[in-house]
DNA sequence: TGCCTATCGCAACTCGAAGTTGCGATGATC
DNA sequence: GATCATCGCAACTTCGAGTTGCGATAGGCA
């Protein structure tokens, strides 16, 4: 009964596990949350209906596990020398991952109503809350260079680099390149440059 | 159990319209569209599940009904006299829609799983194709005062004025509020005046 | 005021998908 | 090659989508 797989007998497990996984992701991908069914994704998996109910009490379960095991985005962090170089890098490394086949599914999957299931909210936050605040080495690099104020919020200026690229994922519907990476790079810096993510720049009107 | 107060003749026709798609609304924002059930939305409006699929052909054709009447995001356009002004302003202006109740209701519907409902993207393209490009008289206006470039693309700046609220809302999930206006306008300024929209500065890498 | 008709409420359907159960078949491991 | 967990299969129950026929009613109009 329990997700966990600390049964000793590790035979076909892992094998239809995988298979299930990778069907229910796709599925999701291809016809969403609200139209997704077990018997869609038990015949593109090649296993029976049952098989999924063994191993997952239901939808929500199956689907939330799928998220919770594919959820890594994981930014490469390059140290250029400069900031406009990391910042480029981090930029084209965010649009190589949602404009990749995987990255595309876990992103419209996430931004279904699969995110309403318990857990897969959190584990979305956690993800757009964790990276920007890894990826913030790169300001603090800057900072220590000069090439920025001492009080530049980190985790500001990584949003402010993503923020762009995710607008015209999301909502224009135009999966971004390396134009949409440049010039996101640049909003990011001439702002950062400008003082707007000081701390003291804060808390005006 | 219904709403009462009917005791002026007006004709019920138009009033079950009403409640109908505010009940749909108000069912697409709690619990989405893949947990949407007519059943709770008849109950929701006073109303009897065949009188809905009478005026409606399905589920599909009733939300697209909802959203399609309440899109209609009217960013009104000032004229402070300044960039930064008039940025301000349309910037708080997208605020204190996303974050009313009927604001936020129509942006969790619009990007749930009803998006997927044929036209659907599309007009929630056309929202942010159409606003952008009305809103981008303010960016036309300062370059006639001298304050940006003649070959700046005033859609690119009104996009990079919402995508860091659009992205706070969004992803972080955090209700976006003056501050976060305030800090999109500083990032756009900045942008704007360092050149990063003037058609010659694209086309690099 | 009182009739007339479009509209609504209601119950009783069909159909498809979620989720369950018991049993027989199969495949990995010792 | 025997064993036992796991899988396939069919036959359920439940629930919501969507449909139909009929009786009830509220608004418009004379």
């Amino acid at each position: 009964m329990p997700s966990a797989e600390g049964a000793r007998p590790v035979g076909r497990g892992p094998k239809v596990r995988a298979a299930v996984l990778d069907a229910t992701l796709a599925e999701l991908a291809e016809n969403g949350y609200a139209a997704l069914t077990i018997d869609n994704v038990a015949r593109r998996a090649g296993v029976h209906k049952t098989t999924i109910y063994r191993r997952w009490p239901d939808r929500e379960a199956l689907v939330g596990d799928v998220l919770g095991e594919h959820i890594a985005m994981e930014l490469p962090i390059a140290d250029t020398g400069s900031l406009a170089g990391d910042l480029q890098h981090l930029a084209e490394a965010f649009v190589a991952w949602v404009a990749s086949p995987p990255g595309r599914m876990i992103f419209t999957a996430i931004y279904s109503d699969a995110a309403r299931i318990p857990g897969i909210a959190e584990t979305r936050r956690e993800l757009f809350e964790y990276g920007p605040r890894r990826a913030g080495v790169v300001v603090d690099r800057a900072i220590k260079r000069g090439e920025l104020p001492a009080d530049t919020d980190p985790v500001a200026v990584i949003r402010t680099l993503i923020a762009p690229i995710y607008f015209q994922l999301s909502v224009i519907g135009d999966p971004p390149d390396k134009t949409t990476a440049t010039q996101a790079t640049q909003i990011t810096l001439a702002a950062a440059q400008s003082g707007v993510f000081r701390a003291s720049h804060r808390q005006q009107s």
